[in-house]
DNA sequence: CCAAAAGTGTTCTCGGTACACCCATGC
DNA sequence: GCATGGGTGTACCGAGAACACTTTTGG
């Protein structure tokens, strides 16, 4: 059994940055760490979930792909510096969604220094396809589910880790948030909507069940009053857009996870 | 609408740690900044759930209560940095649950210096009552419940906040991993689970509506074969210790978030 | 005996699924 | 007209809620 005791070798501070273990056994002042974040953005194009990548001209990993991101300055907030790095590297200044997703700090992920990487996931409507940068640097989207293929990208650092931390968080928190409609331009039909779910599942869901529980949820979307001009034959949609829900309840689960 | 481009200003580098923006019209450097780890140990005790707190002893924040924390050590993951912490300032060492929570890094959370703290969440079961640090420090128990009240204690840095984002945390994920059982001592009965949601959620669960829920969740817990000794009249009941599980499917939903 | 807690059985209800069917548009 | 997709109705099923009831212990 472990014991609890506050083990107040000395005058040890408990928090952030305080000169510590004055005395102590060990030693470990305040190392200085680089700090970055990188964007997971995510958008829905064709059908399929992809995410932005862009490709590095310098080394390390020179020629890899890799997440946007840079270093956070020292007068912003994370936040702030995830918004930054996405519109100084692709552009992109529309709202959609940004949570920060995890924060990633091992020894060695870069080779050059110590390097903490707070990890952001944006989610975003489809965008026009990027064209390619100057000085040889491209971005482009790669659908998520062809980035373990042979063909698919080399993603720079831990990269790939982080992809796969981006998507799978997207894809648990459709199921108990309303964030599917951050995929969707406004106004938005239900058939929208769901290609959404259907999409970053790989599934296909019922679109008489999944009307009703869309519209059973409380301020998930509101109509607009309007309809879509249906393309290539069918009966118009209602649209609708983003209400003010921040949550589903009950969730809109997956099958059997 | 937003564009998308590369927006290659110069030879940008898009991540971690290089030299960057020659020649762009911002400067952004490495900025050296401070990374600490804080921990939000939670446990249960006498039917409340609790959060520990150190009572600080030089300033700032002198005489606040602040998490168990501390600077992450240049060749040290994150994990194990929080780990290390814990056991350093609480000499915890049991196993129980650690997860990273979420990462803050507002400028000016520490009015020294920056410093972005990755903060953990810990659960735990019941430990002895800490005893008063040397030197005027102190460890305790506070009752989440009693935080916000004026006879509560009163956090340090944005300590409340994390706690609070803490609390929220492990009150989810009961309800959609069996990470309850990190609050039992092993092994546990049936009913000892059940009081970890309840006080965590402050409602009350009907037992024979949980027995059912957890038994027939593959995996959840696993009988050891052998009955507790009730205390002060009640039949004994079967002893169970945690499985393999790692999520909950279907979930275990609160009422109505 | 009674109180207390474990454990079982049963009914009811509600949400999700499956699927038949109707509606409105383009061609 | 026919194909296509939007939208409604409805019957079935399974999980959760509520609660009566039995079992096994301490006093």
């Amino acid at each position: 059994m472990s014991q609890l005791r506050p083990v107040v070798r000395e005058a040890r501070s408990v928090s952030p940055a305080t000169t510590r273990d004055e005395g102590g056994a060990r030693e470990h002042g305040p190392p200085s760490t680089s700090v970055t974040v990188d964007v997971v953005l995510l958008t829905l194009r064709a059908g399929r979930l992809c995410v932005l990548v862009i490709q590095r001209d310098e080394p390390p990993f020179q020629d890899y792909w890799a997440l946007p991101g840079g270093f956070v300055d020292a007068d912003e907030d994370l936040d702030s510096s995830a918004r930054r790095q996405l519109a100084e590297e692709t552009g992109v200044t529309a709202a959609g969604h940004l949570e920060q997703l995890y924060t990633y700090g091992d020894p060695g992920r870069d080779p050059r220094t110590r390097v903490v990487s707070v990890a952001y996931l944006a989610l975003l409507p489809n965008l026009p396809q990027p064209e390619p940068g100057r000085r040889g640097q491209q971005a482009r989207w790669w659908p998520v589910e062809d980035l373990d293929s042979p063909e698919g990208p080399t993603l720079a650092f831990d990269h790939p880790r982080i992809v796969a931390d981006g998507v799978e968080r997207a894809r648990s928190k459709l199921e108990y948030t309303p964030m599917a409609a951050a995929f969707c331009e406004e106004p938005f039909t239900l058939a929208d909507l769901r290609r959404v779910y259907e999409a970053a599942w790989g599934v296909s869901l019922d679109p008489p069940n999944f009307r009703r529980k869309v519209l059973s949820t409380p301020d998930f979307v509101v109509p607009v009053g309007a309809v879509s001009s249906p393309r290539g034959g069918g009966r118009p949609a209602q649209l609708y857009r983003r209400a003010s829900a921040t949550a589903l309840y009950p969730p809109l689960l997956r099958r059997s996870v």
